[in-house]
DNA sequence: CGCGACGTTGATTTGCCTCAACGATTGTGG
DNA sequence: CCACAATCGTTGAGGCAAATCAACGTCGCG
């Protein structure tokens, strides 16, 4: 059992020893390079992802070819385009590595089998989701009623770390504005 | 046990009829007139809705006193401050009716108590959470990725009895645009 | 070394907002 | 049942936030 999953579902759920290795059975560890894709547009993505170490993003490409980020994903984090996942058709967002990255796998089947062996996974995945939710949430508040200064600011207020780590033009693509437009926003703040 | 509750619950679990019963017992229905406020910014969310005739709405004001729509909720639908909810702190949402409405409404406490007596009810909500974080996903792709034009094509086709039933400047306040510049679009869609 | 990835800067354009004014409805108290 | 006030949608002028397009400097890496 890795240490950081193990951490993880004890937040939320108590599992029993005979569980834990249940669960870790189903899982497998994936390396992927800087740069590799996780999941592309029109396959069907396969794994829920939970992230061990380095970072993922989640994106959207648009007609004009514009990437689009739904979500990073670093360590202690899951991702995979759920909806794929779930009907287990097309994908519509591409994952990719942004830096090398170790991720724990889990197959659609495999969950669903673990749900009924272990019900206390139902509990875990209802938590996460629904924190996931509400970050979603407050995301769409801030793209509908904030300016793009005051969304980069908070952003850099809330993953502090994650401003480190990242180029500036994935920041933008999740902020949704153009990396020119970013680094007029940086420069007036530095000026103010 | 009210019937288009046991049908939401029975499109994923199955429950006996002592489960639906103690399910019954947990819940009460409130009726909202039109204008009426169902959470106020700043309470504690202390029930999540699910909503059995009539629309409710929650949403965010900015402190230029602008309102955001987060999300409307119709027949079948689940609404509340989720983190209000489940942290038992000041909102930050309003939620009020649109229309004359009857809640089926549940507290927290009593929630959590059911999840221990029916499992079967973590593995509900998780699906609720999984379709609603799928359709928040999608709405933040569109948020960051097209105009204002594309969001309200795309929301008449995706909620088209929501389109006739809302004013429009309900629909503008959800799609983070003025109800005049709807007006605009609503113009030049009927002309060109 | 040379190329591609990254960030910056400036000129111009555009999507959307603000403010103001105006009909058409709706609804509500007298 | 009418009168008056809200509520709702529309239209237009002007303004600002952010995009587009293009050029340029820097760095890291193969």
């Amino acid at each position: 059992m890795h240490p950081l999953l193990e951490a993880g579902l004890s937040r939320h759920i108590q599992l029993t020893d005979e569980e834990k290795e249940l669960l870790w059975q189903a899982v497998t560890l994936r390396k992927y390079r800087k740069r590799q894709y996780v999941l592309q547009t029109g396959d069907v993505c396969r794994h829920e992802n939970f992230v061990v170490s380095g970072c993922l993003r989640a994106y959207y490409i648009d007609d004009a070819g514009t990437e689009h980020i739904i979500m990073f994903a670093v360590e202690d984090w899951w991702t995979s385009d759920l909806l794929s996942f779930l009907t287990q058709t097309p994908a519509q967002l591409n994952i990719d590595a942004l830096e090398d990255s170790e991720v724990l796998q889990i197959e659609r089947s495999a969950l669903e089998a673990l749900y009924h062996k272990i019900p206390k996974l139902e509990r875990f995945f209802r938590i996460i989701m629904q924190n996931a939710f509400i970050a979603q949430q407050q995301r769409i508040l801030f793209n509908i009623s904030k300016t793009a200064k005051e969304r980069y600011l908070y952003f850099i207020e809330k993953y502090p770390k994650l401003e480190q780590r990242l180029p500036q033009h994935q920041i933008a693509a999740y902020l949704g504005i153009t990396p020119e437009f970013l680094s007029q926003i940086r420069k007036q703040l530095s000026e103010g």
